[in-house]
DNA sequence: TATCACGCTTGAGACGTTTCAATGTGGAGC
DNA sequence: GCTCCACATTGAAACGTCTCAAGCGTGATA
């Protein structure tokens, strides 16, 4: 693999003089320029990044770590981060956790050994321990939290506006008739976990409806769990809930699962409205009514925010903390069958959750 | 951050030393390899993965190139190349391409200023220009082609059986009791494609059954036109086709548009099968019939290959080709209702496509 | 007691860049 | 015709690490 000494030699000039041409930091008369161009086809010659690095201590990437790529929120995420990365001459070193936080901190560990100049980070869902996220910040390194937000830790984060976004989807299976609405989450160690369950309470509170604490069942990230608690509360003695909202895709595929063993359809024995999408769009049967996340655009600004920070356009400001609105996208499976329904059915009507704050958006 | 010196110093011994230590390469008295690991963790020193990689010239990184990671195919093939590429003590570097020939040339440049030990590719499918890969193999930089395999060009590949593969899914159509199948394909400008249309008349020919030109329904990467294609043929005068297989997953989304525009259902209407899992399980109606493709094995079996070539363990061998066979969930819709049908429908039946030549199987 | 061998420890050079200070060149101004 | 300046070009140092050769101390052998 050529090096810059190689180029300097064939085009005759030293190797400072190769530099400028490559950085364009310092004038170069054309005819060398011209030269120097020449010899870098001639060789095939690719600037070494490494060298680079180790002189100016920046590398131009960026970490970024989720729990698991292959759900299909955060593909998107990172497409999003890597577009905003990329716009500023950044790359992307993308991670998978596993969601444990043995593996978090290790990888965190091999990003601060790469010299990444800044974490994206989605944590994982078992209670990361505080220090693990301080050391980093203590480092001076810069982090955005995106996603999933920790406890406690005065940390620049991007997501959804977890509260408004919940309460849309129970406020929508309310108006559809529904009363007596089950909630199904992830654990409630993440905070995010806890807003969704909190806007639920708020949705169900307007309408008049007392919420019942064996209305909230909390899963795991077993689906196999999730699976079983649904069916054993689905068959609970006593009225059987007319709807169920589900705080994210994993924990809604597992209580779909629940229903079918159960024999119950949806959304003639039980309404159903969850985060996230579970099918595309409407080819497939039951259409799921779905609180949508804007899952690109949670990792574009997370990035934006990231590289603000590493370039010291946001120097010293406290956290910032952006909650992106949510849609809902209305189909078939929230109609409640045993309600006077106030809305024609499997209307594509979209909403949009409130709460925007500090945030100027992207160019368009 | 600190450096390797400022370890020295605190530990008071030789920088030699502290590196003695890190790397394990040579031994170390315990007093002194204690006082090192102290001061190591005093300042929270992370090794500087930079400067380690100049001088050595080896940053065990793996690049890898898809088209797009919000594919769900692709998402499941970097985790597996990951996975291998973990064990061995490498990172990887993903990068989506946009299924563009421009941004893969960029992307190519990049990686290899980045200087990655080798690149995991998956081809845009608009036919990239032989030079651009030559030029990669030409440096004597160990590249592997996944999934989509280029004409022409002598490279490590690893990828599915397509041939056997698509006769698999069309024979079983044909089990079913389809006469007149159509095969709607992806860009016939990928090896892939063509190689499935190739097992798609075999399977036709073995069966009996004439193939017909008109049957062979050519796409693109634009769902809507592949939906518009689809609508137009099947509005065609003249008998209709009783069964759709479809090459790839984007494809058969497509593809299900236009039978819902067209007020078709599967399999009342006509039959479906398609590669690539569309929906999950069969918690969704129609289920669809699929030809399901080992997506993380590939990337693991394609890392694995490279690391080898990395290594030197393969080195001299010939280009290394590895066909993985895929597996058949049948579902719902291939179900041909108005055929007598030969099989219980809907049961779990799996079968494995044919073909792994020249392989070991991963430990368990 | 002197010598030797072994093995831990050290110091310095090199990896490919960037960048600063210094050099060289030519032209403008007096 | 001389001085000075602007500007292109060069040479060398430094980034943090690994590694080789050399240094040094210890214990055993003669």
């Amino acid at each position: 693999m050529p090096s810059i000494k190689k180029v300097a030699e064939v085009a005759g000039v030293s190797v400072g003089t190769v530099s400028h041409v490559i950085t364009g930091s310092v004038p170069v008369s054309e005819p060398l320029r011209l030269k120097v161009l020449a010899a870098i086809q001639e060789l095939n010659y690719h600037p070494n990044h490494v060298a680079r690095s180790l002189k100016t201590s920046k590398t131009r990437t960026l970490g970024i770590m989720v729990p698991d790529m292959t759900i299909s929120f955060f593909p998107q995420v990172i497409r999003g981060a890597e577009s905003a990365a990329r716009e500023r001459g950044y790359s992307l070193l993308a991670v998978n956790s596993d969601d444990d936080a043995e593996r978090q901190k290790e990888l965190l560990s091999l990003l601060r050994s790469q010299r990444v100049e800044g974490i994206l980070l989605v944590i994982a869902s078992a209670p990361t321990p505080l220090s693990q996220l301080s050391r980093i910040l203590d480092a001076g390194i810069p982090m955005v939290c995106l996603d999933r937000i920790p406890d406690r830790v005065p940390v620049d984060s991007v997501s959804v506006e977890d509260l408004s976004a919940a309460a849309m989807g129970v406020e929508h299976l309310i108006e559809m008739g529904s009363r007596r609405i089950a909630i199904v989450t992830g654990p409630l160690s993440l905070k995010n976990e806890r807003r969704r369950v909190l806007g639920y309470k708020q949705a169900l509170d307007r309408a008049g409806i007392a919420s019942e604490n064996d209305l909230i069942w909390q899963g795991n990230l077993r689906p196999d769990d999730v699976t079983a608690i649904c069916r054993a509360r689905l068959t609970d003695p006593g009225p059987r809930p007319d709807a169920i909202f589900c705080t994210n895709g994993p924990t809604a595929l597992a209580a779909l699962r629940a229903l079918r063993d159960l024999g119950l359809k949806t959304p003639e024995d039980i309404a159903f409205a969850t985060f996230d999408e579970l099918t595309v769009d409407d080819l497939f049967t039951p259409a799921i009514t779905t609180v949508l996340q804007p899952a690109y655009d949670i990792g574009f600004h997370a990035a934006e925010v990231l590289l603000n920070r590493i370039e010291g356009v946001s120097a010293g400001a406290e956290a910032i903390t952006i909650r992106l609105p949510a849609t809902l996208k209305v189909r078939e499976s929230s109609r409640n069958m045993n309600a006077a329904s106030r809305v024609s059915g499997g209307s594509q009507r979209r909403r949009e959750s409130a709460v925007v704050a500090g945030w100027q958006p992207p160019r368009p």
